[in-house]
RNA sequence: GCCGCCGUAGCUCAGACUGGUAGAGCGGCUGGCUGUUAACCAGUCGGUCGUCGGUUCAAGUCCGACCGGCGGCGCCA
């Protein structure tokens, strides 16, 4: 019997010897005269068939010969166990019904290309082996931090994207008509988690953000995805315990289920084995002090840069936590330091191996009088925050919470160069098309 | 926004320093090959040298402006 399967299934050794139909894509053939190798990917993994001449029809080998590259098709064959095939398994194809023959102009070469054309061709670059590793990770992370929330009792209380303001008034935001009135996309949902978390303890928002900075580098997106938990009754402590925790849980998910994407994209998982609690911490006055004693020219005060965020994140096997930053360099909106109120209850989480900051998280101002006077400091317009102060007048509480970037975790975990391959379809300066 | 590099065939690049008839590999097409791994072998198709202007008998090559992209920094997460 012949039976529609997954090419996942068959890499996993399950349907070896079985008579099994695949439906995919064509993604590569060679031939040496009497046997045609086909390479076929059917969204779930990639496998050799082999259609050899004397076993089959006149009418499928001539159907296999004329087949394209990117053609659709339906297969029937058994499976092999074969140490010649990638992967070590193939079909031997018994029957091939071709679905639709692509155009012969296949933009996609097997050969090297250049980032630009891969970019504009990012709508058939996504099907590439590597690219369908980065993104299958990528919906395992998301999935991570998600169930990761809901198992906790976090409550889904997403956010709106059209704003009527800036949410931290520091960073530039994309500007859009709204009914004769201008509104803006939003760069953060916390300030509307802050508000959920009177209803539900403790919630998260999860969705895109905006940033207008012209921000040229590996790790900025103008459009990328948070994750941003927020929790009720929650010191800065604490906050940093569930980051931890959830951030070991990402890696460890994905080191369990998604091994052979991590394998397409040799990614050495020696380091990523490391992530679990407790990670380093180390507070931003000695993070100076170590910049200063490595050769940076660097003052307390200053915010850190690339180079800076690099170099401590070299310094640590596993992520870390660089707290308490001058409250002159943070949001508003941040808790200050009893201890010494030059700095705020933050702190980012820096991934290892050189890449920097993946989550930013802070105690939250609770205290009514303390709010009004940062947003008064920081020059922001009071009205516009008329509602968020309303959550210091009914029934404030410490809270805290944090947001990490989804395309930077994933960036990570794969090791990437440039964040422009941890999202489908990236939105850069220089990008939107397609 | 700043610094640097690049733009020549569908793709990846050589040719530019030293001006003189446009090149290679890959992909496509045609043919060959019964175990290929970026298959291989033979043949073939394929060009407004980013755009505009300047110098020159002559510009892919020298000069200027502009456009587009890449790498790094800054801003920022």
């Amino acid at each position: 019997m012949c039976k529609l399967v997954s090419v996942s299934d068959i890499l996993d050794g399950k349907l070896t010897e079985k008579e099994v139909e695949i439906k995919g894509w064509l993604v590569t053939k060679r031939s040496s005269g009497g046997v045609q190798f086909l390479i076929i990917r059917d969204g779930t993994g990639f496998i050799q068939a082999t259609v050899h001449k004397n076993e089959v029809s006149e009418a499928t080998f001539k159907a296999a010969d004329e087949l394209t590259q990117e053609s659709s098709l339906i297969i029937r064959g058994v499976v092999k166990e074969d140490k010649r095939a990638p992967g070590g398994y193939e079909i031997r194809v018994k029957d091939l019904q071709i679905i639709h023959l692509a155009e012969q102009d296949y933009p996609l070469a097997k050969k090297e290309h250049g980032i630009d054309f891969l970019m504009k061709h990012r709508q058939l670059w996504i099907r590439s082996p590597r690219q369908t590793a980065i993104l299958r990770i990528r919906a395992e992370v998301i999935k991570a931090c998600r169930d990761f929330l809901d198992s906790r009792g976090f409550v889904l209380t997403d956010a709106p994207i059209f704003t009527p303001a800036a949410v931290e008034g520091t960073t530039t935001l994309f500007e859009v008509p709204y009914f004769g009135e201008k509104a803006y996309l939003t760069q953060s949902g916390q300030l509307y988690v802050e508000a959920t978390i009177a209803a539900f303890g403790k919630v998260y928002c999860f969705g895109p953000t905006f940033r207008a900075e012209k921000s040229k580098t590996p790790r900025h997106l103008t459009e990328f995805w948070m994750v941003e938990p927020e929790m009720a009754f929650c010191d800065f402590e604490e906050n940093l315990k569930v980051q931890e925790e959830m951030v070991t849980y990402i890696v460890k998910t994905v080191l369990e289920r998604r091994r052979r994407e991590l394998e397409t994209l040799k990614r050495d998982v020696k380091p990523l084995q490391k992530v679990e609690p407790p990670f380093e911490r180390i507070s931003y006055t000695e993070a100076i002090d170590m910049l200063q004693k490595a050769g940076f020219p660097i003052q307390w005060g200053e915010d850190l840069g690339a180079p800076h965020e690099r170099y401590i994140s070299l310094q640590f096997e596993k992520p870390v936590f660089v707290h308490r930053y001058p409250a002159k360099a943070k949001a508003f909106y941040m808790q200050p330091d009893p201890e010494n109120p030059e700095v705020v209850l933050c702190a980012d989480l820096m991934a290892p191996e050189g890449y920097g900051e993946i989550i930013g998280g802070s105690q939250r101002i609770h205290d009514l009088k303390l709010l009004e006077k940062r947003i008064e400091e920081f020059g922001l317009p009071r009205q516009a925050y008329e509602w968020y102060l309303d959550l210091r007048r009914y029934g404030s509480v410490p809270h805290s919470g944090f947001g990490l970037g989804i395309e930077r975790t994933v960036m990570w975990i794969c090791k990437l160069k440039h964040i422009r391959e941890a999202i489908p379809f990236p939105r850069t300066i220089t990008r939107i098309y397609p």
